[in-house]
DNA sequence: ATGCAACAGATTATCGAAAATATTTTACCT
DNA sequence: AGGTAAAATATTTTCGATAATCTGTTGCAT
């Protein structure tokens, strides 16, 4: 059997939502599915946990993290910092290489959108452009643990993304914040470009509010 | 004997630099110093490796992570992203009882830097004040994930303060930014203080430039 | 001498049994 | 019935033996 890392296998049943929030991650059926031993499982969830996307409690294992509003506000918060301040960065050490992969993801990003909603497949294919253009504006940025974190972010942040369709891919393209964040960040207006991206960290929030996503049934907290 | 943690144990270590910089971290030497069996030493080590304490390579086991003037650059403009974030948030939420926290921790941190160099031990109890200053003025930012991050910068450089005596403690303590930092925070004057943490977050940096440390001996990259 | 392959020693990584801890069930008393 | 204690079961966590991997060394051919 292929070699495969049992972390990255746990991140993406988590991602993917085979493993549902709150879901109990038993050590005998982890053992069972992934065909290991303890020791792997424990330690690829330890580090999932410092990740995030992973709760632990001493002697009650593991299990994974609950969704709920004040998370998902929260993780709008951090993202806020990490990408205002990545692309600040990025705006203004950014070079003529970096401006291209920008022009590339969004080119990218706009053949994703167009069939976003085609199947299953394309809309996977849509988010994971959509994460490609956002790292894609802050690649210039110089700093590792930026880039750490905004992909830790924006792991943790596909899982409420998810819980909806974003109704954010219009059929007239301009009507896209992306298209306009994009060009902004081309033309180096960088307080504008700011101001856009610290908008733009509150959309899922918002719309699942605006859906009363978290009113609808008994909130779980823990 | 007490039950001890040993990812905190093994932090402890690196921060106090019993365990040094580039140290492998050899299985049977913490196995037999801490008494423990693999399993506990490795989940820690990963998750200490998630950290930023510690590298973990594949098949060669971790060792303690090197410093070097990229990452503590790195280190700085992180907690720069982070700390500007949450003190604007925490400046404009912050209530009485943040206020008053802020003017303990700065009490306390006023005594300690006056004894600082009286022994180790007062030392590090004005760098343990210094860093709960910090908190203090970020405490009421309301995230989670920005206090969690700030707490894990901060490990990080405390390994590169602790290279030098930073000069940073006058006699005069109108001298010390920390003074007039605690001070505009309290008035609230947003945009300075935002500023003045910017440029504070370098600090160090300069200090260790300053002294020629990278220059002197063979910088070891790796 | 130099390069390379096979061997030997050291170290990490994994496994599954055993110990520790939590949870559920049962039995008993008021 | 309601509540508590003890036993039984389920689950996590740790341990040390074993397997896998890396590193240095020797011996041999060029």
């Amino acid at each position: 059997m292929a070699k495969v890392n049992v972390e990255d296998l746990v991140r993406d049943h988590i991602l993917r939502g085979v493993f549902k929030p709150s879901t109990p991650l038993k050590m005998e059926e982890l053992k069972e599915r992934f065909d290991v031993g303890y020791s792997p499982i424990r330690e690829a969830l330890s580090r999932l946990a410092g990740e995030g996307l992973v709760l632990a409690e001493a002697n009650k294992g593991f299990r994974v993290r609950p969704l709920n509003r004040a998370d998902l506000y929260d993780i709008a918060v951090a993202r806020c910092a990490v990408e205002k301040e990545a692309l600040r960065r990025s705006m203004i050490e950014g070079d003529d290489g970096w401006e291209s992969e920008i022009v590339a993801a969004m080119h990218t990003y706009r053949k994703k959108a167009a069939a976003a909603f085609d199947s299953a497949e394309t809309l996977a294919a849509w988010e994971l452009s959509h994460d490609r253009l956002h790292t894609a504006l802050i690649a210039a940025c110089g700093s590792p643990r930026l880039l750490d974190l905004q992909q830790r972010l924006q792991e943790q942040h596909m899982r409420y993304r998810r819980l909806i369709v974003i109704p954010n891919v219009r059929a007239d393209a301009h009507e896209d914040e992306h298209e306009r964040l994009a060009a902004v960040v081309l033309e180096r207006r960088l307080d504008e470009a700011v101001a856009m991206i610290e908008r733009h960290m509150m959309i899922t929030v918002d719309a699942l509010d605006a859906a009363g996503y978290w009113t609808a049934g008994p909130e779980p907290e823990t």
